[in-house]
DNA sequence: ATGAAAGCGCTAACAT
DNA sequence: ATGTTAGCGCTTTCAT
């Protein structure tokens, strides 16, 4: 049987408030008491129960506010899927947890939302930040009063947050060129249509391709690298431009947002190349069932929502800061029959 | 706040420990008062607070006993972890978690930790069960004792085991068959390779690569079937001779184990074909890092092991049986970089 | 067959 | 600054 606050109490001479306030940092306590005791504790390897702790304060609820970027997306729907599975099996310990999503992303609506958690009375935050300073203020400002932050999906630079959790960019662009590799002619040409080269994430997916390339597949180049601005339209467009002038391109990789539009020139064209995509949004998900796709490279969403609130509530919960400052889900490759 | 048994023992108009008795089926209840009791907290929506009921029992310890075919196998490891995993969240919970496993596994052995585990008095068993009769029948003998069974990663006929953990065959031989398709040629050979036509799942997922193979890739050929037996030296050897006759096979899938026997015999012979393998094992991952093999299909053995324990412990703890009778984890497609 | 009461390890309000 | 006390919801032992 591990050691209680009883048994601390009486081993350092002093009551069990004493050793709760000590070791809880409520009240007043002498200093030098205070030392002895949370020594005492650490050498004792003493740790609280927590279901006596959550039994004693039943009356206080610990919230936890997730902020999600978009609904009626299926990849968010997935993130929030997780996080359910984790809110409800955080009920039992009297944790409630509050999302909110929208439609329209913006950087006051983003604001708007932090604020009206914060007003809600969150002690803890999961979000998928913009990348934007006013954002990054916003988010120091309430970890300095004491509100944990986890980026969730996406990272946001300057931010002194728990943790990241969410997709390893580089790694997944090295396995989008493993899959290319082996689906490919040896001296296959690549069209790499991206966000943005401004984002890292974008950006180290490509540097992430780039490498295995050189490394493995020597033989084949990449034509171009397309900047579709997450915009399905702007995306059609360059890709359906480039095609029309390109007719030598065997395989499209979609490294991000965008993708409907890009995979719609080259239906439009009857192009005859492969194609890559990222994550599994509903457009994605038909086009693979159809054959449009080869595979899809995924980032497991659903693991990402249920990991971010779980770090939250062993902070608040138990106090244990998580081990890591980055969290990556694996980036899983997706054929027809794997849905 | 939920409704305590506090409340529906006034509300009853009797005491808490009949409350207690009736909901419990512990000791003598008056037949009508237990009805009574048990209707009024269905209606009510009565759920026994977990932490409360923790705290409460802190004497009593729930004994979950887990065994795993080998040791020193990668594959194993992983469940390993996961079972670990779950164990250290349920330290909490008062169970403990006891994990067995042999190198050399016959039925003499596994009846042997079987009657182990029970006689160190565990109350759940998440088992990887050889398909011997034997241990069906005193597997079924636990679960008549009251003792909750959960097959892990292997199934087995005529067990009434709480839920099965693991592969869904069948899927993971289309997914197979998606794979093959995409990193082949339209017309391509393939040798197939499985443990047993016998065994349930091998032929499963030779099925399940078939059927895919005929619906979109119906211009590839199975040119033959080889059964290793689980043996790497027989594998080797019909591998071997297989090839030596035949110069025209493009592709090998070993579905099972004996892929390392396999394996070598293609490089023996220094024969030209795409190999796909099963199962993360020591070897595999080798072959992989070098390229020797395309890619490696897994079935999350740590997601497996922990969730073997999750039920186990939700039986035990919430008297809650699983919603489902077969838990299927994903068929991972992994490449180099995955790891 | 049912009730009363103590206690699991901790928190929180009150007392000193 | 420290101690005392009364619960949190449930299990368990002892009475009735």
């Amino acid at each position: 049987m591990a050691i209680t606050m009883q048994e601390l109490a009486e081993m350092a001479g002093v009551s069990r408030s004493t050793v709760d306030r000590a070791l809880n940092g409520r009240g007043r306590v002498n200093p030098k008491t205070k030392n002895r005791i949370c020594q005492l504790a650490e050498s004792m390897g003493y740790e609280p129960d927590l279901a006596a702790k959550t039994l004693a304060s039943k009356s206080k609820v610990f919230k936890i506010g997730c902020i999600l970027n978009s609904t009626g997306n299926l990849f968010f729907e997935d993130v929030e899927k997780g996080i359910h599975a984790a809110a409800s099996e955080l009920n039992a310990f009297n944790v409630k947890v509050i999302t909110k999503a929208v439609e329209q992303l913006n950087i006051p609506c983003q604001l708007q939302m932090i604020d009206s958690l914060v007003s809600e009375g969150v002690q803890a935050i999961a979000i998928t930040p913009l990348n934007d300073p006013e954002i990054a203020r916003r988010l120091n400002e309430l970890i300095a009063d004491g509100i944990a932050v986890v980026a969730l999906t996406a990272d946001i630079a300057d931010v002194n947050y728990l943790s990241y959790v969410g997709c390893n960019h580089t790694k997944s662009g090295k396995i989008t060129a493993n899959i290319a590799g082996l689906i490919s002619a040896p001296d296959a040409n690549v069209l790499f249509v991206l966000g943005s080269k401004g984002l890292l994430g974008h950006n180290q997916r490509l540097s992430g391709f780039k490498t295995v390339l050189s490394e493995n597949y020597s033989h084949m180049k990449i034509l171009d690298v397309i900047e579709s601005q997450d915009d399905e339209f702007i995306s059609y467009n360059k890709v359906h431009n480039f095609l029309s002038e390109h007719p030598d391109v065997d395989l499209v990789v979609f490294a991000a947002g965008g993708s409907t539009g890009g995979i719609r020139a080259v239906q439009d064209l009857h192009y005859p190349c492969k194609i890559i995509s990222f994550d599994l949004t509903r457009h994605n998900k038909q086009y693979l069932e159809q054959g449009v796709i080869s595979c899809v490279l995924c980032q497991e969403p659903y693991t990402q929502g249920y990991q971010a609130v779980k770090i939250l509530s062993n902070y608040l919960l138990l106090g244990k800061e998580p081990e890591k400052k980055r969290y990556y889900t694996k980036t899983e490759i997706l054929v027809r029959n794997s849905l």
